[in-house]
DNA sequence: CCTCGCAATCGAATCGTTTCGATTAGTAGT
DNA sequence: ACTACTAATCGAAACGATTCGATTGCGAGG
């Protein structure tokens, strides 16, 4: 409630002064610096960040834009964004447009709430972004590209991870492979099938086509492709799956079925999402590397607001991790 | 970069014409009004966030602060929390105090940057929350309570929650119980502690003192304490377990260790944290309705930014979800 | 004594909205 | 033709900080 101007007065200087005094600066003496500080404690002011970001016209916020908080790896992209955010003196904030369609876009980005923001999100429309895009406001592109001055991406490989993965499965001696895939319209779910394609061109062992499937990137999509996949006539003997969540429901399907794994089917996965590691067998999959992910996207970022106009996309590459299901 | 000024300047009428045109408000002519509209597309104008929450005193957005977002359940608190902010036409934040230490509550609650905020965080120091708290800040805390006229409170009920793990465990036949609790300075162990010694005490079975064991509330300090728990001259039939994470690292190392479950010792956790229904056996645990709990805290707080000064906290009843583990 | 330079402080403009009281135009009533 | 009223619009004052050029006071140098 008080004001700077309160603090001014009663400390017996002018605004200008007060203002300088509290942020330290050395062109006020000593004396009056504490009698400014001491004051504004004693009358409790706080200082107006709407105020401060009108004027100064930066908030000091960054937001990092997710479509949910289900996904498993946020809170490690969280991470890496927040320590490079706080070494800058910024303040990370995370929102999510799964149930505030546009509201979010509107509030932070559209009105500035924000000093630029981070964006994993494919619901967000390609347009929505190029609208609020600007000099003022740069966005940080994960796992997306759009061509655009003040889009800057930083990518994961998918497809050279499915590629290992499905090329693991294949060395691990299953000719016989099958794909289960994510949405068609899906970005990640095209990426990873190239990556699967290619390796099993490169050993020659394209699955028939009616050994890919289509999920919805959800555990119970996993598990209801299960009787489609016994149903074929010659069941594929390792399934390169394009989730963990459709993997691990898969998974539970075919213990029912009494499927051995790997034993009668291998499994791999991607995503390393945290139950791969508690379901038996543990799956094997991709990891995402999220958490350098988000220190990259955060210092793209920094570079951005600094006014590095180089928007060369960065690419991560991800990892295999080989368990117990292959 | 274009403001209202030269929106208004281009479509030939005054800056708060503009302003209420822009609103859709009935005093302008339909006319002006689509002028206005127009040319503030035509130009790009962006409304500015920070002038306008600098004279409306309001910023339209709420924050909910949790020390991370490793926490299993976030992602449900924050859709209940979005679902009635939405409602209400704020929009939500989240922020981690983990890496920004103080940062956060500078930026967002000291400089007002938000309009309200909901606390799940108990590295937050109750000064700190004192200190922010105020008429036009009002702050809800999860979990905690602190008696202040602009601190209100939504608490889920622990004690009864261990209490019902706890009979049940009993209930299931195993009167020889043991608690693993987390640490001593913990306020949800102490609950949890409190409610299953209740439980004991009722049925007349209180743990022999050298069965209750603390860890960390983490995978690796239960994984750890496998080893106090076997190296007992009496091992106990059953033990309840202060959360899951820890319950889950003990279910492995009992497992390896080759103890059976539930045949040789039954298990209960607290949380219903996701990968307790894909270890083997599944976990009997106990659930927060975090969604609920989101959707109350959200409605609380709309109650308080509407001036409502009945701080009575709001409780939460747990819901005992048994599974294979008991 | 006068001026110069420096340190400390001040005043006023500015950021981009919103809001409220004042003004103008237009219409109707008598 | 004049007032009364409404509808539409305008002007100016906030909101609370930052910033920059101007001002003041003072000791040193000539």
């Amino acid at each position: 409630m008080p004001s700077l101007r309160d603090v001014a007065e009663q400390a017996g200087v002018s605004v200008s002064t007060a203002s300088i005094a509290l942020r330290h600066d050395t062109r006020v003496k000593e004396s009056t610096r504490r009698r400014v500080l001491s004051v504004a404690e004693e009358i409790g002011y706080r200082p107006n960040g709407a105020a401060r970001d009108l004027k100064s016209r930066r908030t000091g916020m960054i937001a990092i834009l997710l479509h949910d908080l289900g996904g498993p790896f946020y809170s490690e992209l969280l991470r890496g964004v927040s320590t490079r955010a706080q070494a800058n003196g910024l303040t990370a904030l995370v929102c999510t447009s799964a149930l505030d369609r546009g509201g979010e876009l509107t509030r932070l980005l559209r009105e500035k709430r924000v000093d630029g923001a981070i964006i994993l999100d494919s619901s967000i429309s390609e347009d929505d972004i190029l609208e609020v895009a600007s000099p003022s406001l740069p966005l940080i592109l994960l796992d997306r590209q759009i061509q655009h001055p003040n889009l800057y991406s930083v990518l994961c490989d998918h497809r050279s991870g499915a590629y290992m993965a499905t090329l693991h499965l294949i060395d691990a001696g299953y000719r016989d492979i099958g794909i289960i895939l994510g949405p068609s319209d899906s970005h990640h779910s095209h990426l990873r099938e190239e990556g699967a394609l290619q390796a099993c061109r490169l050993r020659q062992c394209v699955p028939r086509p009616d050994h890919i499937w289509h999920g919805a990137f959800t555990e119970s999509s996993g598990y209801q492709l299960v009787d489609s996949v016994l149903a074929s006539d010659d069941v594929p003997r390792a399934i390169f799956v394009a989730n963990d969540e459709m993997a691990v429901g898969l998974m539970r399907g075919l213990l029912e079925r009494g499927v051995r794994i790997p034993d009668d089917v291998a499994l791999a996965g991607f995503d390393d999402i945290r139950i791969t590691q508690y379901v038996s067998p543990p799956l094997t999959t991709v990891r995402q590397p999220m958490y350098e992910l988000g220190i990259l996207a955060a210092d793209t970022l920094m570079r951005a607001l600094r006014g590095d106009e180089d928007i060369t996309p960065i690419v991560l590459q991800t990892e295999l991790v080989v368990r117990g299901s292959s």
